[in-house]
DNA sequence: TCTGGGGTCCTAGGACCC
DNA sequence: TCTGGGGTCCTAGGACCC
């Protein structure tokens, strides 16, 4: 039995919450921005991208494509009360629903049938009801499996309904560009491109063994996803998933150059790290750091895997420090980042010794005091004088909760579907 | 006037052990 | 003294996603 799956995709997201949250943004460009000089646009209001706004664009580019365009720091709060109370309602219709961002998921709901109707109904009815409760609107796909499900949300856009069935599926692929799929990016794309490929039909056509022989072990998956084929299943998100590394990185104010001021950020950025692992209960053993020079080309990154798992801030910077002392910093620097991965969950035994458990404690205390005041209000000395107090707009990318498993990564043995066929239908 | 931040997965090659 | 091979762990780098 074919499944049914749904992606919903949210439509401007940050930009459409802000919208909402004050009126007077209401119909105009709108670009959310994080906070820093350096920052650039994360989402911008349909409006905005009628004039050329794209997201990544600094805030100048911005306003040379657009000299009206209103442009908001971000709030992270606001996004993840809208994106949890929207997946909560994907919640009531089936329990499989994988949050694949913050403004994204997917639901299978072929055993949804007999409660709540077809999936058309259903996408209409979370449709309805996210605009009517939160006055946002989505794009909603409905296919036999994700990477069909995902291709059809993004085929109308904003608030649309696309249906890819079974039987119109290889019709679908002849028109649809290699591109368009989740998982090849522009560097596959454009190496495919030099092969003769540019759309599906034709990936699904080309000769296994010379995919297989120029992508190695993806090329029997790259002509699977030209064929439309997708047998990874829709894992429902639980809450509870465990992430597999934890990092931060910011770009600076400006370039430095001293290492005095490269240890101060390194310093902050291990807090931030360090804070994040103990609030989610975990060690890890590995801690990398990542330098971007300010040419933006030359990037460097260490990495160094531990005898015994940490999370305390002091042992990350102690890490990240000799780490830097492997490098070698030839120019001035624009981005830092630390990232602590090899990540152990189990519950951490109190030190043996009297140092560290004063260290704990003191970590323990200072998250305490960050939690409930907001970040960086208690810091470690030498980081107050830092300009950047790690108040970054998240990027749609982050997950409320949640793992995601597609594209490439999700290459399972498979069975050809019969194919198919691609209804579509006018947006609500 | 320059180009963010947070992740995941895969591969190649070296070290080391049996 | 020389040779082979499998397995694991680690680092570095790249591609992809939102």
């Amino acid at each position: 039995m074919d499944r049914v799956i749904l992606h919903i995709d949210m439509n401007a997201f940050f930009a459409s919450v802000e919208q909402q949250a004050n009126p007077d943004l209401r119909g105009k460009p709108v670009a959310v921005v994080g906070s820093g000089h350096r920052t650039v646009i994360t989402t911008s209001s349909y409006e905005a991208r009628s004039f050329g706004v794209k997201t990544g664009m600094a805030i100048w580019e911005g306003k040379r494509a657009c000299p009206e365009l209103i442009i908001v720091v971000g709030d992270n709060k606001k996004y993840t009360d809208a994106s949890r109370q929207i997946i909560a309602m994907m919640r009531q219709y089936t329990p499989l629903v994988e949050v694949f961002s913050i403004d994204e998921a997917f639901l299978d709901v072929t055993h949804s049938y007999a409660l709540f109707g077809t999936a058309e109904t259903i996408a209409h009815q979370l449709k309805t009801r996210i605009r009517d409760e939160l006055g946002l609107t989505c794009s909603v796909g409905i296919a036999p499996n994700k990477l069909l499900a995902k291709l059809a949300s993004d085929m109308q856009k904003p608030d649309g309904l696309t249906v890819i069935a079974p039987d119109r599926i290889k019709e679908v692929l002849e028109s649809v560009t290699i591109g368009d799929l989740c998982g090849i990016g522009r560097k596959l794309e454009r190496q495919l491109n030099l092969l003769g490929i540019k759309k599906c039909g034709q990936l699904g056509r080309f000769p296994a063994d010379i995919l297989s022989r120029k992508f190695g072990i993806i090329g029997p998956r790259l002509r699977q996803m030209g064929q439309g084929i997708d047998n990874s299943p829709v894992v429902a998100t639980e809450g509870d998933e465990q992430v597999k590394s934890i990092g931060h990185s910011m770009t600076l104010g400006k370039d430095i150059d001293t290492r005095q001021e490269i240890l101060r950020y390194l310093l902050q950025l291990s807090e931030m790290v360090g804070r994040r692992a103990r609030r989610y209960g975990v060690t890890g053993r590995t801690v990398s750091i990542y330098v971007r020079f300010a040419d933006f080309f030359t990037n460097i990154q260490k990495q160094t895997t531990l005898n015994s798992h940490i999370n305390q801030s002091g042992a990350i910077y102690k890490t990240a420090v000799r780490l830097l002392d492997g490098m070698e910093i030839s120019q001035p620097v624009r981005l830092l980042g630390v990232c602590l991965s090899n990540l152990e969950y189990q519950e951490q035994q109190p030190s043996l010794f009297a140092e560290e458990r004063r260290q704990e404690q003191l970590a323990r205390a200072m998250d305490a005091v960050n939690d409930r005041f907001g970040d960086f209000k208690v810091t470690f000395g030498s980081m107050l004088d830092t300009e950047e107090k790690g108040s970054h707009v998240i990027s749609p990318a982050w997950r409320p909760e949640g793992i995601r498993s597609m594209g490439l990564a999700a290459s399972q043995s498979c069975t050809i579907r019969t194919p198919a066929c691609c209804s579509r239908h006018e947006t609500l």
